[in-house]
DNA sequence: TCGCCCGGTGCG
DNA sequence: CGCACCGGGCGA
């Protein structure tokens, strides 16, 4: 049997080091470890086979966890349960044992290979076999028969075979892979998608599409070696082959600044699968897989990773995303879980960054970093990213909240578009590095979308696009390109997260937020605010039961959401939509379209890591011009992309009991933007958070920026420090702001917070330029936040509380 | 000895 | 079936 090549050198828990990547090739193995060996059980022939037990990676983001949290129900009935802490447990480990059937061993390979790759143990995870071709690595484990019947073939591995469906190998298969698991996503959730388990999400319990996702990339793997080999590559942002790879390259070309430190260069995985050929792209699936594989394909440990690692070992949790309650359907997007180890399978062409965005996603895009900071201890979010359920609801009433989190946790960055990972090492935790990402990188093409099409002038991402397209084409082909374009826009939204701990501080801090907001928004001249205050027009906060949007566009954000890794944070009656992706607690991106927009980038900084921070900054400001200016890529943003992306970090700090502040500062630039509204006074503090890039990057919320600096420097200095700063520190500011286009942003779900939406700034023109303004004043007062009963994590308020042309009446469009 | 992997089982 | 449990026992 091969075996599970698995390469890569075991660590033991305790092993800190982290591997380097070129080892590590995730092909969504059961285990990385050289599996293989096979066992006697019964000690005689007679016995059933299997392999020997399998140990934790040590590389994921769960092996990096160290600390039990405790509260887990494993922690809390280890003795009976003996199982690992939920955030503690091992990736790999979730996934089926595989399982060799003897019979199987013989007879399909050539099934396998092509793919089916059959399964064995019934788990609905797929295991990723190693591919099939390569022997070489196998400890050769012979094939024994084992008494278990084989349905499988006898691919080294068995591996629990996906649904047939969802089985990528073969490009026909794409679409319905794609398709069953949309569906399965959609079966899975419950009306947030969220899966709970007695009220806690629970990581490990990947969702059906989740597993599907894994079974696929895992099939892929394991089918083509050629493939694992490219996904390695892509990691490393190897050369491409394809032309993705090639995108991603000129992407880091153009980026260089930044992109050189990161690992592309470095990254020892590429080196190693180089000289594999690329698998042809037909191997890529879906779209979703490429989604998911787009964050791994940063290879992970790179050196300054490590350094990262070392520094928070803490936050290893991934939350899983909460559904807001308040969500509407669109709005709640089921989330895909668990950026599957394997995932990064999928990653083929993806350079890793988020270079690729533009292409991949040409349509539109938003990448949110979110950061929280997350307690090792207290994983109040969902588990860890990887199983992460489809949804969480953001609503538990138990949710943790970051102030519980421990903000040493991991730094987690994001990628911004076409850049690598978009922080310096040290903004990753130690337990996810940057190319753990499932959650991260998202990518996601909307049929309505008009760079999507062929004749957008987009180069086809890997197929991705051009199955999704496919997918979605006969939908939405009759949509007009121009009428897609005006879809997207950008909005500006402040937004806040509160902390469950204290209110009243929150409450504090929203105002403060609000004020700061306001102010800011106010002075996007051209803005008209709408706004609407929780407080302020209760009437208004009904939720309304199905959302003003047509099935079409529902449907699209359903499937996407499906694909997990990212949310739907935005609609409206004209296909408005954003993306969000987070780690859960430490990165936020937030991406959105428009066609008005070039690629923005924003970045933040992490306090702790002021220096490198900064260095980074500078470097990924460059890249961002690069970009921006992107000349020489054959990719040039400019051409094509227009979107702009909105970036959040939180920066956080443990405090004593686990208290904990965060902030997340988001930049939020769009090209377009006179820059004269940018940020004004705190700039200069956070200028290292800035990016800007030509026209206008800001940093939103100023007025926390004050705030912000303070907690760095004392965060800088020592946690403790920031106990007292609590209140505003913890507020996270979102800045969307909305060019152009009429849209509307309504919801944003963000893992493990629950955000909710408080007000809203529109351009008056572009309200009016609406098909339906008074639909669409309506739709988005019907949005708004719910009573606070249950206080959201996060609320992002739009627009100013109280503008005076905000009084964008439904009538006055009428 | 300890952690917890993993097989097996019963329940829904 | 999938899943929550149990608990044997592997591996360190
Ligand atoms: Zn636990
Ligand atoms: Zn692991």
């Amino acid at each position: 049997m091969a075996q599970f090549n698995m390469p890569l050198h075991v660590q033991t828990p305790a092993e800190e080091e982290y591997i380097m990547e070129s080892h590590y090739h995730d092909n969504g193995m059961t285990s990385p470890h050289e599996m293989g060996t096979w066992m006697d059980d019964q000690g005689d022939g007679g016995g059933k086979f299997r392999l020997k037990r399998r140990r934790r990676c040590g590389q994921c983001g769960p092996c990096q966890v160290k600390e039990n949290c405790g509260k887990c129900q494993y922690c809390l009935r280890k003795d009976i349960l003996k199982q690992a802490c939920i955030y503690r447990k091992c990736v790999y480990l979730r996934k089926p044992v595989p399982r060799f059937r003897p019979e199987a061993a013989g007879s399909s390979s050539s099934n396998s290979s092509v793919g089916g790759g059959g399964m064995v143990g019934g788990g609905s995870g797929a295991t990723s076999a190693g591919s099939s071709s390569s022997n070489s690595t196998n400890k050769g484990s012979p094939q024994k028969p084992s008494t278990t019947p084989s349905t499988v073939p006898n691919h080294h591995n068995s591996q629990p075979t996906p649904s047939p469906s969802l089985h990528p190998s073969s490009s026909s298969s794409v679409a319905a892979a794609a398709q069953s698991a949309e569906q399965s996503c959609q079966l899975s959730q419950n009306h947030f998608g969220l899966p709970i388990n007695n009220g806690v999400m629970d990581p490990l319990r990947a969702s059906a599409l989740d597993q599907h996702r894994s079974a696929l990339f895992d099939a892929s793997c394991m089918l083509d070696p050629a493939r694992s080999a490219y996904l390695s590559s892509a990691r490393g942002l190897e050369s491409g082959r394809s032309p993705a790879l090639d995108l991603g390259r000129n992407t880091n070309t153009a980026d260089s600044g930044f992109g050189t430190n990161s690992s592309m260069t470095t990254s020892p995985a590429s080196s190693v699968t180089k000289d594999r050929p690329l698998p042809p792209r037909e191997q890529f699936r879906s779209p979703m897989e490429q989604w998911g594989a787009m964050p791994y394909a940063f290879p992970r440990a790179n050196p300054w990773a490590h350094h990262a690692l070392q520094a928070n070992t803490a936050a290893a949790y991934g939350f899983q995303s909460g559904a807001n309650p308040y969500a509407n359907a669109f709005g709640s997007s089921c989330r895909l879980g668990m950026p599957d180890p394997a995932s990064h399978l999928a990653a083929p062409a993806q350079p890793s960054f988020h270079h690729n965005m533009p292409f991949a996603r040409p349509d539109f895009s938003a990448h949110a970093n979110f950061r929280a900071a997350a307690p090792p201890m207290q994983p109040t979010m969902t588990p860890p990213f990887y199983p992460p359920p489809p949804h969480i609801p953001s609503s538990l009433p138990n949710f943790p909240s970051f102030s519980q989190l421990p903000s040493s946790a991991g730094h987690h960055s994001t990628y911004p578009m076409a850049h690598p990972p978009m922080y310096p090492a040290n903004f990753y935790s130690s337990f996810r590095p940057p190319n753990e990402s499932h959650i991260y990188h998202a990518q996601v093409s909307t049929p309505e979308s008009p760079f999507s099409r062929s004749d957008s002038g987009f180069p086809p991402f890997l197929g991705i696009e051009s199955s999704f397209d496919k997918d979605n084409k006969n939908r939405d082909s009759e949509e007009d390109e121009d009428d897609l374009k005006k879809k997207f826009s950008i909005f500006r939204i402040p937004c806040f997260k509160h902390t469950n701990c204290d209110l009243s501080c929150e409450d504090d801090a929203s105002l403060d937020f609000s004020k700061a907001a306001a102010e800011y928004l106010h002075r996007q001249k051209d803005m008209v605010d709408l706004t609407w205050l929780r407080d302020k027009d209760p009437g208004n906060m009904l939720l309304k039961t199905t959302p003003a949007i047509d099935d079409d566009l529902q449907q699209h954000m359903k499937r996407i959401s499906g694909r997990g890794e990212c949310d739907v944070i935005s609609i409206d009656d004209f296909k408005m939509h954003a993306f969000i992706r987070s780690d859960g607690f430490n990165n936020l991106e937030i991406e959105i379209d428009s066609p008005s927009m070039e690629a923005a980038f924003s970045k933040t900084l992490n306090p702790v890591e002021d220096a490198s921070c900064r260095l980074e900054n500078q470097q990924l400001n460059n890249s961002t011009i690069c970009e921006k200016g992107g000349g020489d890529n054959d990719i040039d943003s400019r051409d094509y992309t227009e979107s702009a992306l909105l970036t959040g970090k939180t920066l956080g700090a443990t405090h004593r009991q686990g208290e904990k502040i965060g902030c997340v500062e988001t930049l939020l630039e769009s090209s377009r933007r006179s820059t004269s509204h940018t940020c004004s006074s705190d700039c200069a503090q956070v200028s290292p958070n800035q990016i800007l890039n030509g026209d206008c990057v800001r940093v939103l919320g100023e007025t926390t920026a004050e705030t912000l600096a303070d907690q760095r420097q004392e965060e800088s200095r020592s946690q403790e420090n920031c106990h007292g700063s609590r209140t505003l520190s913890e507020d996270m500011v979102v800045c969307l702001v909305q060019e152009g286009e009429e849209g509307t942003l309504t919801e944003l779900e963000v893992p493990g917070v629950h955000v909710q939406l408080q007000e809203v700034s529109l351009d008056h023109h572009i309200i009016s330029t609406s098909s339906d303004p008074r639909d669409l004043l309506r739709f988005i007062s019907q949005h708004a936040p719910p009573p606070a009963s249950s206080s959201p994590d996060l609320v992002f308020h739009f627009g100013r509380e109280s503008p005076d042309d905000l009084e964008l009446d439904p009538e006055d469009f009428s």
